[in-house]
DNA sequence: AGCACGCCGACT
DNA sequence: GTCGGCGTGCTC
């Protein structure tokens, strides 16, 4: 019998096709196939079989083929795609599209699995305990000893460059053999938990099988690590699945080698969207056939299907990384408690400054808290002093107690970190005769002078001009640079410490993971007295030697225009200041401030998470704001802003049309206009309850799409904006 | 989003 | 006389 098929395709529109399957073939719902289109093909995925509303069959293309070599996709996964495609009020066919890794959706093959397990040989263990010199083979062979047996995909990843034809070797010369799978292996060198760890991991343990999240409420060095790692050690051990979910930066090689290392028997994934098609796709693959035991991944790791997930970890859920910001603008870390929850798991929340909407579930009890307090034995938290840059002389917005200070470590060959969160040499570039200003010409921003190659950059839309000799204004040729960036106060630091060795650590210092790395080892080996940079520098490993965290030029986030902005400073001061003391030295921490009173500095002082949550919370309840209110946000952007402004005050005219309950902005000019050439504005819609919100949105939307606009014309829906 | 079909200007 | 501009509309 012939069946028909419904079919989500990567289109724009909120629309499904109908196809004939092949009468040879077996179609299921989850079945990826490939579809004759328009004058082309693509790949869509299966929803629905015989629907009973479709066009007559005369109508209907056949399907070209059915992957079948593809498992189909669970129900579960497709009930979360749904769900996402519902609630961000995306057209389902592109929330499947950005759910499926980039070679399923594109080539049709999927790659050969020739991934097998390989260990060590009696020759080949022989091989590198005689060898003089670590070729690239005996390292590959090196590898997979010390983790007992790993995957080759797994292994080359291990290794620097490409590692193919070392493995090759390997293979070639009898050191590395394969096996059909890694034996059951007991996890490796689990650490004792103290009295709080063994608590948290027997409350997450005691919630097998059901939806249970919790709040794992630490700072760095308290251990969430540990925490998660014996969580996970519980759950294989039950034959579960874990799926593990990191910001984009904690993707370290270091912490997927702990966890490697921890459980040697298990297949670990890791997904990013730096990798190669091939590698996710396996990844993804086996993850669907119930092969990968553990996946560690960024936020694109949630849509990974598990068909044996038993426990989701959400690691620094607060980070802003987990949430998409273009496509499908999801939020990781919200999908995945949809997730635990429709599929009765416990989730563990991580976080030393968890975001307001998690705190607040915590505080009303719908998350369990658990915490975390640094262990006896670590020193109290480092002092935090402020420095009142209104009565002190900056010298390049270095101030005489933070200078001094630094000359204190540099003595007693301790580090030190300034952490400011601007890069480049100066902000701007200036004509002091006449108003000339170094502007973007494609953005309503202002170029940021590089000193290095003398060239002005547009962090906005990166494009780059060269510095001009004179003033295009006027002629002058005393053209100022105002501000300042890490590059200037790298600069300011060489001249006052000429003997030091000082290192800059930002996006145009450090470009790729593994310049990163070679820092991080020059940090811990103590080659860099001073570390001068911007977050780059919050996150990553402890540095016992750094014993001084200098914060310059925190104050911008004060009083910026964005409501979330004191949150985001206060995570992101916690987690710098959380850098200095770190091993047995005692640290400190001096913040420059003009406004040394202002309470955000007051609860940082005090490593006061707590109480500055409940003052913002008491902000946001005032104002209305997440988490007590709910926003969405329609942008548009078009050449001329009249286009874009016109467009939102047709969709204001619609929405208002539908007598929701949903409380309508004015249209504005985004904060940043113009970016790249073109022109944005937006229209924020408001609602005290998240279903009043998503009635608004679900009536509104096929009126926007019914619209007809002008082709230079696009916008789309943010539902829970990172800002506004 | 592609990609066709479809009616008006400057060129071999 | 045609090549091609991108406006409009459809794709099972």
């Amino acid at each position: 019998m012939t069946r028909i098929v419904r079919v989500a395709l990567p289109l724009p529109r909120p629309r499904l096709f109908d196809y004939l399957a092949d009468p040879a073939s077996e179609p299921a719902v989850g079945h990826c196939v490939r579809l004759p289109f328009g004058t082309g093909e693509k790949t869509g995925v299966i929803v629905q079989l015989d629907p009973p509303d479709s066009p007559p069959v005369d109508k209907l293309k056949v399907v070209l083929e059915l992957l079948a070599e593809i498992p189909p996709l669970p129900a579960q996964w497709l009930a979360l795609t749904q769900f996402a495609a519902r609630y961000y009020q995306h057209p389902l066919g592109e929330v499947i599209s950005a759910a499926l890794p980039p070679g399923i959706r594109r080539t049709v093959k999927l790659p050969r699995d020739d991934d097998p397990w390989l260990t060590t040989t009696t020759e080949g263990r022989a091989a590198l305990s005689a060898a003089k010199r670590i070729t690239k083979a005996l390292a590959a062979v090196e590898a997979v000893q010390a983790a007992g047996a790993r995957r080759r995909s797994q292994l080359l990843t291990d290794l620097e460059g490409d590692a193919s034809g070392a493995i090759r070797e390997a293979r070639a010369k009898g050191w590395l053999e394969t096996v059909a799978r890694a034996g059951e292996r007991e996890p490796i060198g689990a650490l004792t938990l103290n009295e709080a760890q063994a608590a948290a991991v027997e409350k997450v343990n005691a919630a097998h099988g059901r939806f249970a999240p919790f709040l794992l409420f630490g700072v760095t060095g308290s251990g969430k690590t540990e925490v998660y790692l014996h969580q996970i050690a519980h759950t294989l051990a039950a034959g579960k699945q874990i799926l593990m979910l990191v910001p984009e930066i904690g993707l370290t090689p270091q912490l997927l080698e702990r966890v490697a290392s921890r459980f040697p028997g298990a297949n670990l994934v890791s997904l990013h969207s730096g990798m190669a098609d091939g590698a996710r796709s396996l990844g993804f693959v086996q993850a669907l056939k119930g092969e990968a035991d553990i996946v560690l991944g960024t936020r694109l790791s949630v849509f990974v299907p598990l068909p044996r997930l038993g426990l989701i970890v959400i690691d620094e859920e607060h980070d802003s990384s987990f949430k998409q910001q273009d496509g499908l603008r999801y939020s990781a870390r919200d999908l995945a408690v949809w997730r635990a929850n429709h599929e009765k798991l416990p989730i563990v929340l991580g976080s030393a400054t968890p975001s307001l909407e998690t705190w607040l579930h915590a505080e009303a009890k719908r998350y369990t808290r658990l915490d975390l307090p640094l262990p006896a034995v670590a020193e109290r938290p480092p002092a935090l002093r402020r420095i009142d840059t209104r009565r002190v002389k900056l010298d390049n917005g270095l101030s005489p107690g933070l200078l001094k200070a630094i000359g204190e470590r540099l003595a007693r060959k301790e580090q030190s970190l300034v952490f400011l969160n601007r890069r480049g040499y100066a902000p701007v570039i200036a004509c002091p005769q006449c108003n000339w200003v170094s502007a973007c010409p494609h953005c309503s921003a202002n170029m940021v002078f590089h000193a290095a190659d003398r060239s002005l950059r547009c962090h906005h839309c990166g494009s780059e001009a060269p510095v001009p000799r004179v003033c295009p204004g006027c002629g002058n040729q005393d053209l100022h640079a105002f501000g300042r960036g890490t590059q200037r106060l790298e600069e300011r630091l060489v001249e006052h410490f000429p003997n030091a060795r000082i290192e800059r650590v930002d996006r145009d210092s450090v470009r790729t993971p593994s310049q990163w790395e070679e820092v991080r080892g020059r940090i811990e080996a103590c080659e860099i007295d001073i570390l001068v940079g911007t977050q780059m520098l919050a996150k990553g490993h402890d540095f016992p030697m750094l014993t001084l965290v200098g914060i310059v030029g925190a104050d911008a986030g004060l009083y910026a225009a964005d409501y979330r902005a004191p949150e985001r400073l206060f995570q992101q001061l916690m987690q710098v200041a959380g850098r200095s003391g770190r091993g047995e030295l005692p640290g400190e921490v001096l913040v420059q401030t003009e406004f040394p009173e202002h309470p955000l500095y007051e609860h940082l002082a005090r490593r006061d998470y707590p109480g500055f949550a409940k003052r913002e919370l008491a902000d946001r309840r005032l104002a209305g704001f997440p988490p007590y209110g709910f926003h969405a946000v329609l942008r548009a952007e078009a050449p001329e802003l009249d286009t874009a402004v016109a467009f939102l005050a047709k969709a204001r005219d619609e929405a208002n049309a539908l007598q929701s309950a949903a409380r309508l902005y004015d249209v504005v000019p985004m904060r940043l206009v113009r970016k790249a050439r073109l022109e944005r504005a937006q229209l924020v819609i408001e609602s005290d309850t998240r279903p009043g919100l998503q009635s608004m949105l679900t009536d509104l939307m096929p009126l926007l799409y019914a619209l007809k606009l002008p082709k230079e014309l696009r916008w789309h829906m943010d539902v829970d904006p990172g800002e506004l």
